[in-house]
DNA sequence: GTAATAGTGTCTCTAAGACAATATGAA
DNA sequence: TTCATATTGTCTTAGAGACACTATTAC
């Protein structure tokens, strides 16, 4: 790699091409408890040391756009089941957002289902899921209601970094205070902030008219789970009975795989998998 | 300048920041003679010199990306009138799309009314207006059956690049066999004609569910031509009637300016301005 | 008058939203 | 039994699409 860096460097001294640092920033969405969370890292490294951020790197010169972004999300958050889906979602550029260089920085989200706690690593010092709606000045939506700040959400790191993981251990409460402060009650590092409304409004988005819901869903799941991820994205209570007729009615959105969940109270729900749909036509609306 | 690039450059020798050259390029949509056009330059300089291609080129390091878009579109195109309306579009950062380096180029997606025939400048050799029918393999539209290749589509460059302009003279036909191809009948230099679908793709998409088309028209138009623009962009004819109610009844949409046309036959029509609205709900739809 | 375009009214049908009623499990 | 969730059905209403009809200009 050292190689390579030094041929792309040999270009620029005789070109007129200012070089640009280029990185990939993920925002990567689930929903737990009935809230749509966001993954973040607590820096491991200058600059905002401490701070909570987006999980990201910078882009090899040998690599795609893509893959660089998958390779992050394994690298910083040790996600074993790689999320169903990763799309770009938009580039930042301005002049100042790095205080180090000029760095360019292509956004991507990622959709997950619900994981266990995610394990840093690369360069950051923990990660954990944290409910969008502490982060974000909330967007017109009720979902912050529901929302109540939980202890422990962090989970140290077990390898490197391991000094910057001494000031994330575990508390049994919210400990401000600290010089780990829980994330989304520190304003997060860089732009962060601005890149992740801009992903939380993507994805609300995208639930109208893609099955994209289902990316929150294990491979199997019911027309009440499917449901449940509606409402934490988007911040809404649905009507069930409309729900389930709109979905089981949209053709190649949802398949049957013919069995049953054994419920803990109610009714047992059919389980369905994801169609071949890839638009959902006439969409689904949020409510106004 | 040489000053900015020599500083970051410090940085880079310094760090562990592989250096990437990064680029905007710019799908400029109008619509003319019922037609959606994009603007193509043809390329004065290597590589691919004389082939067809998106204006663009490199963002300096002291520049914002939306500055750098805005800058490269006056600088290339001479457009007198900037576009109405600028947006990101994506993001392509492949790793061989660029023989000489590594480039990210970041995509802007810019909406015009009908202007002038573009004035070349930079580093491109000629500008035109191009129908996109003609570029793309044919997005399921049935765009290309109404239109035509047109000739004397380019227009000389004026200032510099006079050898490749030389290449570039108004032909009484389509003259494919000299070594100025007109443009759409030329692959794409790079991987433009992916952007170029992209940027096509999504100016479709927004006439849905944004007032957005009206970027397309003069500060007043009647329904007539709004109508028309749906009609190029979409690829399809639309029922007069339904289409009147359906945008004057949509709030904030339109703004009657109080004044008709004067027809060329039929009845006047009245003029209208972009209202306040933002977004078009419900929105208009495609047919199928 | 005819031709051409603008604009209104009316009908049908799809589908969204409200909500009653029923189904099927656990405790 | 009660409780909880799933699923079906029914009614009302907004709005899209088809299309007859009227309005206002140029010729």
């Amino acid at each position: 790699m050292a190689h390579a860096t030094e041929t792309a460097a040999a270009g620029y001294v005789a070109g007129h091409f200012p070089p640009f640092a280029v990185t990939v920033d993920l925002v990567v969405l689930t929903v737990r408890e009935g809230d749509l969370c966001a993954l973040l890292i607590q820096r491991g490294e200058q600059p905002h040391l401490g701070r909570s951020a987006l999980p990201g790197g910078f882009v090899r010169v040998d690599e795609d756009l893509d893959v660089a972004a998958r390779r992050e999300l394994s690298e910083e958050t040790g996600l074993a089941r790689l999320p169903v889906h990763l799309e770009q979602l938009a580039t930042y550029g301005a002049v100042g957002r790095d205080p180090r260089m000029r760095v360019v920085s292509v956004a991507y989200l990622a959709l997950a289902p619900d994981l266990p706690p995610p394990q840093a690593g690369g360069d950051a010092a923990a990660a954990a899921w944290v409910p969008v709606c502490q982060v974000l000045p909330e967007s017109s939506t009720a979902a912050n209601l529901s929302a109540q700040p939980r202890p422990g959400q962090y989970r140290s790191v077990s390898s490197r970094s391991a000094q910057a993981a001494q000031s994330v251990q575990p508390t049994s409460g919210l400990a401000e205070s600290t010089d780990a402060p829980a994330p989304g009650h520190t304003p997060l590092a860089f732009d962060h902030v601005g890149i992740l409304a801009d992903g939380v409004e993507r994805a609300r988005a995208k639930l109208e008219y893609s099955p994209l819901a289902a990316a929150f869903c294990p491979a199997e799941f019911t027309v009440g789970e499917l449901r449940r991820v509606y409402e934490a994205v988007w911040g809404v209570t649905l009507d069930a009975r409309n729900f389930h007729r709109k979905v089981t009615g949209t053709a190649g959105f949802l398949l049957p795989v013919g069995r049953a969940t054994v419920r803990q109270g109610g009714r047992p729900a059919q389980l369905f998998q994801l169609g071949p749909a890839t638009l959902i036509n006439p969409p689904m609306l949020r409510p106004a």
